[in-house]
DNA sequence: CGCCCGGTTGGACGACGCGTCCAAGCCTAC
DNA sequence: GTAGGCTTGGACGCGTCGTCCAACCGGGCG
């Protein structure tokens, strides 16, 4: 159990996370206490292990996104638009802090046993887009989909079109992207009628 | 470099793939030995590096699923058919060997610096979607979309829909997704007009 | 047969990073 | 001024990686 972390030492070390190496087995302690500022003596006050950091790294990013997602959210508009809005605030995201996004991504073998982090996903990724459709179902806004897959395959589209469009680009532009992937699942691949 | 792997080895090395923790770096180099029966030694005579024996479990797992990707494939088939067909391929290969399948998502971190495995990728999954895509939008048998993107969100939906479903039913049955994950991306979201 | 040579193996070893510990310093509140 | 909590440097034990070596094995060849 880690001791309540102070804000400024948050700051510094969600700051430094662009400075680390993906892998997180790769990053020494030493690197996290250079690049952050704060010794080694002190991190480990704070955190019981490296791993500790990387989830305490990780989570406040998720909490973060969380609050974006719903803030995005205009309760009186229409399913559709809502969809859209939280798919480019989660794309807005992973633009603005990418660092932390792709050591989530490259480090998925230890976040996968951490039962918090499996929540923090699904409350920023998953379910927001998961209530939305099972609404549109529901109201007929929407073409009745399996919400659960629908929402999954919509994860993995943002998540890895983001990161790819990070990797390659070294950016993203959440409205390029979101115009997108967003009309892919709103009319798919089938051809149009011809009249 | 490593020395080219003789066949028994390999097999071993493969079968012994699930038995290994999903992080790598909570696999000891004595783990690796006592599942595949292997002495240590031994596998430092073939390999330079712990990683390199990943790397080397993984493009494995992804050359064969080029080859069954290719192999499901009836050139005579039309495009949508043959689409399906390439998706049905790779979920089944990731129900088929889940163990290296999981290896390669929990440790993309690793995975992303190593030049051939981002190519192996590319083959098993991106390519022959993308192909097919571009394929169908020239003879109009699928709706135009930008080939590259849609190729990637179905990598993405498709991997992470696949994972999900091994993580938790503990298998995975590749008719069941397929049906699944196709009509999403045939038709998508939008509702039906109504006559 | 005796030799060579490549593969195989056990065991020892150095390097290195993690996590622990302690002692000294510092600051604030009382 | 003193107590208690935070901060820090430095040293240490421990486990794992990767290396090395010597011994061994078995097949091919002169």
């Amino acid at each position: 159990m880690s001791r309540s972390v102070p804000a400024p030492m948050a700051d510094k070390l969600l700051a430094t996370a662009g400075e680390l190496a993906l892998s997180w087995d790769e990053v020494r302690t030493e690197d996290i206490a250079e690049a952050s500022g704060i010794p080694r003596a002190t991190l480990y006050y704070y955190f019981s292990s490296k791993d500790e950091i990387l989830q305490f790294l990780l989570t406040r990013m998720l909490e973060r996104l969380t609050d974006a997602v719903a803030a995005a959210e205009d309760p009186d508009a229409a399913i559709p638009d809502r969809l859209a809005a939280v798919v480019r605030a989660q794309l807005a995201h992973l633009g603005e802090f990418p660092a932390t996004a792709q050591l989530l991504t490259a480090n998925l073998g230890k976040a996968g046993k951490l039962p918090d982090l499996a929540a923090g996903i699904n409350a920023a990724f998953h379910e927001p887009v998961r209530r939305l459709l099972a609404l549109g179902a529901a109201n007929g806004t929407l073409r009745p989909v399996d919400p659960e897959i629908a929402a999954t395959a919509l994860y993995g589209a943002v998540t890895v079109i983001g990161l790819r469009s990070l990797v390659i680009d070294n950016h993203l532009d959440a409205d390029e992207v979101s115009g997108q992937i967003l009309p892919l699942f709103w009319s798919g691949i089938r051809p149009d009628v011809r009249p």
